[in-house]
DNA sequence: TATGAATGAGTGTTCATTCAT
DNA sequence: GATGAATGAACACTCATTCAT
């Protein structure tokens, strides 16, 4: 049975981010059941808390995108793996990150999600490093005002959706932004 | 008693922001009364709903932002004028915006609120125009990437506020990257 | 309305006293708020925890017995005073005491309901003082071997009945053992 | 197999009375089990509900006190049988009788339990007979009586531990009050 | 008209008990 | 036979909303 508790495991996990990914803290755990297909009971027998749930579901999320920065950082070309690292970071948060705000109140997140936080902004880091020294990034560019950008750019459009190009302009502007003045990036819109 | 019908009035908007602009949706409608030193039923009687008293209060919000874009329009410099709009949207948005995050749900705000929030776009449009029309902003923005990332940072901000100079760093890459390419604006940082 | 809320509060405390005495702390809020006729959320703006509750009513209880000891203390004999009053404790406590039982985990109760309790040690000292006094009960006896038995009696009693008559025997017993040795009370099956 | 589910229902039994002696029926039956060292199913093997397991446990206790009787009964000095006896239950049940309580509800324990608590009862009987006999005990107390108060003080002082001197004292006072007037007991304090 | 008390549906959480391995 | 995961009913408590004064 350890194999079917580590489905629902995941069944959950995958329902605690559509519910709270949709509706905010406002979603009810109750409603993350329904939607594994398990008992109330059997999601607390998993994370005795739903912040627990909440922060298992982040850390997930933050443990993937690491994950994808490692990847990029690896690749060939720094500035396109940086355009594809905040796209990404953007639109995939546009589902998940959300969840972020609602540990907003706990300065620190608790125990290992904040090592998976502190383990993404270094991988995020490097990229951005990176795309800086081949001058494809403002060297006076910080990481800390890029989390804004991208928790922003995420959170509206998770909040209040907008068209796709619209997203993808604004993701744009951010890009041109970032980069030096008179180097507009190549996918910018002129 | 029309007179005071009025000013209990302004006092719950008042209470309504700064309850919701701290707390987000989990403000409670009695924590409100309270900071307006009114009973719970005096504010039922003038907002029936939680969702109407939010209304009102994002209504109020979009007006007095209106009214601003309004006199920057007139005022001398167009780019000048952009900067300032955008800065103070998302600014006082910090604090007061969340509110609209809380009606994202109903796709069309319903009456008034619709009315003022297009009063608002229109005046910020014009603002806008008048910037592309002097060559400060890129003639392909529109107002739509615009308000989702003036959104976005006011929605970032608030949830998780930022050191106050990491929020106007991020706000420079935003003017920066509505600014045409080689035209970096005068408050940015290079 | 504060002439309703007075009745209400009152209800309440009767039937948490009812409740709680046959259940004991596995008595439920919501039974109590049933017997009181009242709603569930009615019963926490009285007390707005259950714990609160069962102190209000132990404070309620304790508070009568105190006024009963204060009377008898100022009455005729000091003997019979005593009896009356140990008879009374134990009698009364057996439907409502038990509520003590709950509290015990903390140690101390907070607030008013230690100062009631106090009151009520000081009390029943003084009547068992004067009963000392004129040799009707054994100068080594403190007033806590006192309390554990009328504590004991009932809560016995009031966990699991017993015929009337048998706890008037047990009682006679324990009065008997608090006199001297050769004075049998009154009162006592010989 | 057989010696082993001996060996897990005497573990279980052992950890019930740990767990509800100390907690009263609070105490939950998934602690049961981790003290026991056996899965949660294990217990519900052996007992199939929260309340046979009370009762198996009490059970257990009944048996071990008649006993006891049996070899007081057979002992020398009738009235240091009975001294004994009492104190013995007393004490033993400070941490164990509880249970009884529990089971309060039910005006009859059913089955097995009900039998066992005859046969201590008879046992008693036979103790507290031949110390009346010796004069040691006034002759008008009944067995009713002498289990109400030995089972006051046994819950008194689980669910509010008091001084040991001063249960013991409480004990003094009680075999005072069963001796004839005029013939305190050896061990009361006079 | 303004108040504060009352309401009941809903939330997070626990626990005795059952089922699949 | 033993395990531990799953279950749903229950509980303490909250909050938007309504009613009596």
């Amino acid at each position: 049975m350890r194999q079917d508790a580590r489905e629902n495991r995941e069944r959950i996990l995958a329902a605690a981010e559509a519910v709270f990914g949709a509706n905010g803290a406002a979603g009810s755990t109750e409603e993350v059941a329904r939607r594994a297909g398990v008992g109330i009971a059997t999601v607390f027998r998993h994370f005795p808390t739903k912040e627990e749930l909440i922060e298992a579901a982040l850390l997930r999320h933050f443990d993937q995108l690491t994950e994808r920065a490692h990847a990029l950082a690896a690749g060939a070309d720094p500035a396109v793996a940086w355009h594809t690292l905040v796209r990404a970071m953007i639109q995939t948060g546009a589902t998940k990150l959300t969840l972020a705000s609602m540990l907003a109140d706990r300065e620190a997140l608790p125990d290992s999600a904040a090592a998976a936080s502190n383990r993404l902004k270094a991988a995020v880091s490097e990229v951005l490093r990176r795309a800086q020294d081949t001058g494809a990034v403002r060297p006076s560019v910080t990481v800390e005002e890029v989390y804004l950008l991208i928790r922003g750019l995420a959170q509206a459009s998770a909040t209040m959706p907008a068209r796709p190009d619209t997203l993808d302009r604004a993701i744009d502007v951010v890009l041109a932004g970032l980069a030096p003045s008179g180097q507009a990036p190549a996918d910018a819109s002129s």
